[in-house]
DNA sequence: TATTGTTATACTCTATAACTATA
DNA sequence: TATAGTTATAGAGTATAACAATA
């Protein structure tokens, strides 16, 4: 015969641990993202990937893939879906037969368009809970915790 | 004939977003929870399993698992290995005899000790890159995040 | 020989439906 | 009829090996 314990639980110490609230945080954070981008049908990485091919028209896909961490086998059907759905070019190079030149279509950049308003939102609903001095601090924090 | 850009990526707006950065650091963060728990072998899962358990024994798996978020059919694996493992002992209840009984077994407690000593460590090395101060600001930051 | 993009594949995480034994 | 734990299964996300075309 053994007690059970009352169903109060505890985390204890893992309220303390950087990594542990790091990953709660992101979670929410990234549902919060899911709610917002759901009528887009955007991912976060897809989202990425429209901002990256943006910020710079005709990266190859290996470098846009190592930018944002994505293994090359992986981005090729990430791109797929992309050049499917008429949001993102392939265009053979000239100078490199084997590679592509990403660049957004019309659509695709109008999309970017409507995406970039939706995250800023969201943006705007982390400034209403913690506060812009808070939210840069943090940024800046988060920066530095990536050179673990 | 269209032209590649020169491989200098930049992530553009993709740095001044907290979900992204956010992103980054738990994979930074976990990444060095992972080198330092390689000879314990236990994955952040597992340590926080060990952690609720240790500090609330006789909690009902079902408990556990709703505090960390874990759906009950991928709590059954893991408690699985660390049974196995010898870890952690089911026992069954004497109120409810549908419900185990979750508690550490010496193994356990002793590996949990161990983990203790490595996870301060990490949050050591936190300190170290962060300060301090910082380091408990960004907690309180990221428990409000979680609200989102 | 090396590199770009690709296919095939496997492993981990996570989510849901449906079962069993108890309540 | 409902609940605790379980099984089966399917979907993401991520990782590596090996290939064709081109450098």
């Amino acid at each position: 015969m053994v007690d059970l314990a009352p169903s109060g639980v505890t985390l204890g110490p893992l309220d303390d641990i950087v990594g542990y609230l790091l990953r709660r945080a992101q979670i929410a954070v990234f549902e919060d993202f899911g709610r917002r981008f759901e009528a887009l049908d955007l991912t976060p990485a897809q989202f990425s990937t429209l901002v990256v091919i943006a910020e710079t028209p005709g990266l190859r896909q290996s470098d846009v893939a190592a930018a944002l961490g994505v293994q090359p086998p992986n981005f090729v059907a990430l791109i797929n879906e992309m050049e499917r759905r008429g949001l993102v070019e392939r265009l053979r190079s000239g100078e490199d037969r084997r590679a592509y030149a990403l660049r957004l279509s019309k659509a695709g950049a109008a999309l970017l368009g409507r995406a970039r308003d939706a995250q800023a939102e969201q943006e705007q609903a982390i400034r209403t809970l913690i506060g812009e001095p808070e939210r840069r601090r943090l940024m800046q924090t988060l920066r530095r915790l990536s050179g673990i």
